[in-house]
DNA sequence: TTGTACGCGTTATCAA
DNA sequence: TTGATAACGCGTACAA
């Protein structure tokens, strides 16, 4: 041994209370290598050796410091999932794909919750990069105001891909459903019908979906023959409370300007719209027809069993995670908008079907 | 200065293509010790190098490595969540009541699912201690078996509270709702309106709320005069089909050997249950009454709206949150079985109200 | 098969 | 007010 030992080696436990490859190495009086070897199951061991490390290991309760094997190898094998609002069913749900599928492949998620709130947003992402996550798997906060920021983000070089709510042009894949299309879909019953005129109750426009929504509403509107009245698109927002103070806001008017049918930005928003004309002694779809958007667990227990669109939320939770994986791993290159398939669900709320099915699915 | 638009040129190697505190102090000819101690709001810097150095740190887009900082320090200032079931409206509600809390504090969250699974349980608890993450909020898995293992952990001295579904008699605190006395009270009422026989579908066992809510309903039936037939207590689940099925191998007996009344373990179960007993043309609370426990979003919108037991789940996380962190930070020594309040919520499922109320809540 | 030297990026400590 | 040095616990690259 060449070199004097500076080291005032802790035998016991010490300070962190956490037991180090170092103490399980002295106990064997063999070198941490040799543990670290054992411990990451590299064939270049003895057998013998091999078993008497794990022995030593699981006898002082040995873990693995992530932490520094992280600091070397400069890769934490951990994904930052930022969520806008968690209590809305579509999200955990998402995140049960994420979780699924960064599972599988050994990743594990740190979780930020921004409740909406672009500041939130931002904080959590500085900390994510400063925690030093492999990547981001982003779906922005309704607030969302500059892209710039998100450039950023990417110019840095943190694999990021957006889902549901996306910033696009940006250089980062989004995964997340036709919006546009499904909007223009469901619109297109409402029309089928006869129903005239067909309000939107749309979201906010700074986000991605609103937009789309809305777009896919006028599309459909158009193609169809029929006139898009400004008066008649009302900026709500996500929440059974918007959908609710917006409908009542078209229910305050004359009753010739009344719509015959109602296209809402997503189900909560619907939810709202019903209290609303429930609440006026109106009759769902007799009176006034609507649909919703998202299939939320509550929509078919609706008085009127709601018409929506099913998102398959654990699917975009999975596209996301594969994609960002694939990226972090290098297995993918390209910028791509990855569009899940989203299908409609056609209940008693359009006036589509006459049938009375039993409402506990 | 105005902002360049080219961030974070690298100077050395950096192959992360990360900025580390050293670039930052070569480009002003000063040592990373200032950098370190602007990037922590030390006072003892020069107020002019302190500007410089956030000037450089912002134009080269230096982020502080947290995980060489957790390193040294010992403490990543990171909280390992364990969920059985993401998908149940109940655990998102805890899980924002956990991070609002934690984000007050400055935690961050790493969440892990277990889906029910004791083995990804005890993955997830070794994935967490490897982390390094400073404490644990854990909910069981169904199928949990020994408690040792969790004793262990708290023998390496990992802080760890319980929330919800606990592991007593371990050295651990638990916050939940009082599980026994709320099953107790629920299953009064049903006794206070003369129904006989009641029936008991119950979760699994090995579970403690389902030991705690078997207790509770025992309790009441004891208390009540009432004779306890095992037959009439049926070990259902936590899910729907688990209602469903156990419902109706009930209904599957001779007429006279129905329940009057029903306690089911939780809202998705009774689900389950409402589904079966409708199935045979039953009527709710007429032919049968039911309650259950949980307040699930869709409780309210039941065909039969459902007397429940609210268990406030943000509480429950906010809590869970706050006795961990204290935990962590040494102001909280003694172990202890914090019990948040629940409260009836009297649906007509019971029979106990008569007044129809929107459906809409 | 096993061990040694060094570095990952940061902070505590002590000296200047 | 600032800087030099030594950890923190591990893995890479070599040497033995």
């Amino acid at each position: 041994m060449p070199k004097s030992k500076k080291t005032a080696t802790r035998f016991t436990g010490a300070a962190s209370g956490r037991v180090t490859a170092r103490e399980v190495a002295a106990r064997l009086g063999i070198s941490t290598m040799t543990v670290s070897r054992v411990m990451n199951k590299r064939s270049n061991v003895d057998e013998k050796t091999r078993r008497l490390v794990l022995a030593a290991a699981q006898e002082l309760g040995y873990r693995p410091n992530h932490i520094a094997k992280s600091l070397v190898l400069r890769r934490t094998h951990t994904i930052g999932v930022v969520v806008p609002e968690i209590t809305h069913s579509f999200f955990p749900e998402v995140i049960r794909g994420i979780e699924e599928e960064a599972y599988r492949s050994r990743y594990h998620l740190i979780l930020m919750h921004t409740a909406e709130s672009i500041e939130r947003e931002k904080d959590a992402i500085l900390t994510l990069e400063s925690k030093r996550v492999d990547g981001i798997l982003l779906s922005t906060a309704q607030s969302v105001a500059d892209a710039d920021f998100y450039k950023e983000v990417v110019q840095l070089g943190m694999p990021i891909v957006f889902y549901d709510r996306c910033a696009h042009g940006i250089g980062a894949s989004c995964v997340s459903i036709d919006d546009e299309e499904s909007a223009r879909r469901i619109t297109n019953h409402l029309i089928g019908h006869g129903y005239d005129p067909i309000a939107h109750l749309s979201g906010p426009q700074r986000v991605s979906i609103g937009l789309a929504r809305l777009r896919g509403f006028k599309q459909a509107m158009a193609e169809g023959g029929m006139v898009v009245r400004d008066d008649l698109i009302v900026e709500a927002g996500f929440h059974e409370s918007d959908g609710y103070t917006a409908m009542k806001k078209l229910l305050d008017r004359p009753r010739e300007a009344w719509p015959r049918a109602v296209v809402a930005v997503n189900d909560p928003a619907a939810f709202g719209a019903i209290k609303a004309i429930l609440e006026r002694g109106l009759r769902i779809p007799q009176d006034i027809a609507l649909v919703g958007f998202s299939d939320d667990i509550r929509a078919a227990l609706m008085p009127a069993p709601l018409t929506t669109i099913r998102q398959p939320a654990y699917e975009i939770g999975k596209q996301a995670a594969l994609k960002l994986i694939s990226v972090i791993e290098g297995k993918s290159l390209v910028v791509e908008d990855i569009v899940v398939k989203a299908e409609e669900v056609i209940r008693e709320s359009c006036g589509c079907v006459k049938k009375n099915e039993p409402k506990v699915a």
